[in-house]
DNA sequence: TAAATGATATTGGTATGCCAATATTGGCTT
DNA sequence: AAGCCAATATTGGCATACCAATATCATTTA
């Protein structure tokens, strides 16, 4: 629970907005009806009103009102949860290695500086699963920032949101646990950095495919050993 | 002006919080604090806590206090109006030749019979703008359809999606209705297909990329010559 | 001494009230 | 009758005040 009201209430607008025949560039009814409506402040339903502003679903104009900027039914909520794991591991090898090679030809000696940070942390804090978690994260999203394309971090970020907010993976994570498949990854890490040090692009893009690969054989292997559970979900196995 | 407060507060503790050496995990000052430090009331620091929850910034525990939930310089922009049309293509290079060349693996023979019906509508209704435009989207969308993989058709949609609700891209396209450059990308096509046709991964993956490298040097071209407002778009030319 | 407990402080949650910008209305002028 | 303008209503902006959950700490008790 202790889900957040101003969510609540959101949700619940909306819902309300899907119900109504309110289109594209038409008036919401005002802050003080929705409140009178779900019985609570006005405060609330504004909280609720920023909520659907950031999601670029309404626009607030002071004194006027507010209205409807894009439709409802193009949300496109991708159910994150219905992805597997290896099918995001594919996409995440094409794309994350392009990265890689964009990254190659413009990296600073700042972002590598950075990137060698993080991999310090990552050696230290190896057992730490937590830490090691965030440092990969980290590690390879700022390789995406390192291209200076937002679109590309934009990307990356969302590839691994989806990582995070997969219970499948998480389940499937939970058993590398205990062995020692991130000292294989720090040291794939390290031949990305590398690469990037050279700006090779070939060579990082090489480095990156590779240790997405490992991974993949990796995941696959415990998978496939003793998890049966994770049937439907190995459609976009390695080396498709 | 009229840009809503609450947002100003937001960045402005997002350049507090980069000025700290606050960590993930961390806890952050609190409401009261941010209020009296900007001098606004909690209110509005509280609106702000809610725009920084809702990018994942932050989580906001209702009795404890607040805490930073992601790294703050890994947060993209994810403004779709922000993105300067040379550097969506930018990434859409990188990442949809990488598609096709995944494509090229896996594709079927109904995938490709589709794709040359897209060719034929295309090279049909070359005049008509409108439609044009639409089988362009087609052509590439069915290619990251033919991968096979729901994460890189949702990438390749994302990346339109960015292209089609960008004001910028729009003026910049209009720019071309009259010419006849849709020939030449149409001949690209005709060339990506054929390496599809053959399943050459890198063939294709060459063909895609040079189609869009012509697609920015054109637009490069229509820009530089005779659209001085696309200053500040062009941080991500060509051949960077 | 250490664990349990209850009082108190801290912190986010919600409601109410007044302010400022905008929209609407009604009367006046022409 | 048409258009302008002022009075008024509507609507979102912001601040203050109080509530509830959590954390902290002093006290008690085994």
């Amino acid at each position: 629970m202790a889900e957040r009201l101003y969510r609540e209430i959101g949700e619940s607008i909306k819902q309300e907005i899907a119900k109504s025949n309110i289109k594209v560039g038409d008036k919401l009814p005002t802050e003080r009806v929705y409140a009178e409506l779900f019985g609570v402040s006005r405060t609330l339903v504004r909280e609720a009103f920023i909520m659907l502003e950031i999601e670029e679903l309404i626009e607030v104009r002071k004194g006027s009102g507010s209205y409807l900027k894009n439709n409802l039914s193009l949300k496109a909520n991708n159910k994150v949860s219905d992805v597997g794991p290896f099918e995001l591991l594919q996409a995440r090898q094409e794309i994350e290695s392009s990265i890689a090679a964009c990254a190659a030809s413009v990296i600073t000696k700042q972002d590598l500086q950075k990137l060698q940070d993080i991999l310090d942390i990552e050696s230290a804090e190896l057992e730490i699963v937590e830490k090691a978690n965030n440092a990969d994260r980290d590690f390879h999203l700022s390789i995406a920032q390192a291209t200076q394309n937002t679109v590309l971090l934009d990307t990356a970020t969302r590839l691994w949101d989806m990582r995070d907010g997969n219970p499948m993976w998480k389940k499937l994570h939970a058993r590398i646990q205990d062995t020692s498949y991130h000292d294989q990854w720090l040291e794939d890490h390290k031949k990305v950095l590398v690469q990037l040090r050279k700006r090779n692009a070939e060579g990082a893009r090489q480095a990156m495919w590779q240790h997405l690969e490992n991974v993949k054989q990796t995941l696959f292997k415990l998978s496939d050993t003793d998890a049966p559970d994770f049937d439907g979900y190995l459609f976009a196995q390695p080396n498709s």
